[in-house]
DNA sequence: TTGTACGCGTTATCAC
DNA sequence: GTGATAACGCGTACAA
């Protein structure tokens, strides 16, 4: 493999200029650039992948950490950053959190070792403390997702519990009186919060999810499958179905088909996250619009601007509210059912 | 982010005895090994990927270019390599060629920039003359699943012409007279060789495919199912259909049903490839098997052995030859409708 | 506009 | 068993 000092060589000039004209970093007489450009392709020069990468990691770069790349969610939140990254032409290294803490943790450590200069993480698993740790240890570390009280200035959160509550403020001011709901299985922000909000609304207006109205299962269609099959098992009657996310409430929607229950007629079903899925089922899902792609730009900006050599101080929204999304699997009851 | 002389001093010590605790490479005394795991630990150190990666260029290390990951041939294929890179605890970096040449090309760059010394490819677009250029250019490149004349010694390659006309000449044995086949669209060596090995086979017995009865679409289920369309239109009539791969035949089997034909009953399908499919589809697909896995460990041995310092000769084996593998979906013509 | 010289973090080699 | 020192290949201040 020919290195950048035999083409300087072959072109009688300095490996400087040849990098300047492989580059563009700065203007190269044009006769210059012609003898490097013809060295260049006599030696079918390759620059080495690591050497490059170890003389650049000066220039801050961005690194991300999601779960998978394989889930609609995540794949929009990649995206809005890979075109935040471009955009603001810092490279961007990306790492696979996974389904564990440890796998979260890991992430970061590789994304350090790959000279990342910000970060930006979504995290679901690691716990407050870790978080805290990993806040301090890591200054330009931003949390997407989750708020870690002390730091609201580094994380850009769904506000879960207002989302869930006006959700089921929605279906109570449709008329609905009798609620059952089915959560993701696993505790963690999320989870507990919309739940939380759920429960809120009720109590608010005297009414309260009956321990046998409450079915958890994976986050997943099949565990959305289950979990009406359970709540059906425990006798519960409900007008109105309150799911985790859209996964689940369309497994929900299966599950009530195959017992003959159809939505939105016997049952109105609500969603959460306004994935894609939501908007090509049958029927459509109403549900709670995510602004993901928002959030990650602002959880980009956030990160770039904490390396920045000018620490200009900017207004940051941390706090984002998602919005009822109303398609075809709710319905307002009749007046004479309500009465 | 502390560095490798960092650790260095603040456990009293020279950086070379610290990479030595990191990796073991040689015999440290216990108490030296205890205070540079402390400094480790203390400072949370982390190696730097790139310059790890660039200090280590001289080892050998394997690269391979595969179209993909996500078809389950090339699964097995990069499955196969990986274990064989493990075992003889060589590197391994893998390049996605797509399906193009100039992604394949693509590919073999970026290995050689990552610093790959020997490299296994599975090209499906680049030419002949191309494919030669590349061989003379870098001379620890391997072929796999491609024959260039001259360079038998370092192609890896199935006999798709054989292996088609065995798998014709079975059904010719079982008694079918009427054949029609579907083949993938693009010019490839697979499809061109394989539809050879199809009319070699017929021809021997006094019989060709007539122009309505070859279809072409793409190699996929729905091209599959859009082929026997094709044949239905045409007006084809056929006891037997020989098909370009698994995938293409499953398709077909669809069409057929759709059209109110059932296989193996109304005709006789046979596949390519022995992939997972063909295992658990229903009927279970007749096909040939393709033995990858031994085809990409001989590959990698072939690729390592190019670049060892003792040039030992070792017997080559380029030439495979995939077996019939007999299922359900292919079956003997009773007597008298043969006669 | 171009060249020199140094740094990046690690590892191999040779001394000691 | 351990420490200097020299690559590894490229980018880039700084100097010319």
């Amino acid at each position: 493999m020919a290195k950048i000092d035999d083409v300087a060589k072959l072109a009688g000039v300095s490996p400087a200029t040849v990098s300047r004209v492989m580059n563009g970093t700065s203007a190269v007489k044009a006769s210059t650039r012609e003898k490097v450009e013809a060295a260049l392709a006599q030696l079918s020069y390759r620059p080495s992948h690591s050497a490059r990468a170890l003389a650049r990691t000066k220039k801050t770069s961005l690194g991300l950490v999601v779960a998978t790349f394989s889930e609609p969610f995540f794949m929009s939140l990649t995206e809005s950053i890979v075109a935040f990254a471009t955009e603001n032409e810092v490279n961007l290294t990306t790492a696979i959190g996974g389904d564990s803490a440890e796998g979260e943790a890991e992430a970061i450590d590789t994304l350090l070792s790959h000279g990342c200069k910000a970060i930006v993480m979504h995290s679901k698993y690691l716990s407050v403390e870790q978080l805290t740790d990993l806040l301090n240890a890591i200054p330009s570390l931003v949390l997407l997702n989750r708020l870690v009280l002390g730091f609201e200035d580094r994380c850009v959160w769904l506000d879960n519990r207002v989302g869930a509550e006006n959700m089921a403020r929605r279906l109570i001011d449709a008329g609905h009186r009798q609620f059952a709901c089915i959560n993701r299985a696993e505790k963690i922000d999320d989870s507990v919060d919309r739940f939380a909000g759920w429960q809120r609304a009720l109590q608010h207006h005297g009414m309260a999810l009956a321990e046998h109205s409450v079915a958890e299962a994976d986050c997943t269609l099949a565990g959305g499958y289950d979990a009406v099959v359970q709540l059906l098992n425990n006798k519960a009657s409900f007008t109105a179905l309150l799911c985790y996310d859209d996964s689940m409430a369309l497994g929900a929607i299966r599950a009530l088909a195959d017992a003959g229950l159809s939505v939105p007629k016997h049952v109105s079903i609500v969603g959460f996250n306004d994935s894609y899925m939501a908007r090509t089922s049958y029927p459509k899902l109403t549900t709670m619009h995510y602004p993901v792609e928002q959030m990650a730009l602002e959880a980009g900006r956030l990160a770039l601007q904490r390396i920045a050599a000018e620490k200009m101080i900017v207004q940051h929204v941390g706090r984002y509210l998602p919005v009822v999304i109303a398609r075809q699997s709710d319905r307002r009851l009749a007046m004479e059912a309500v009465s």
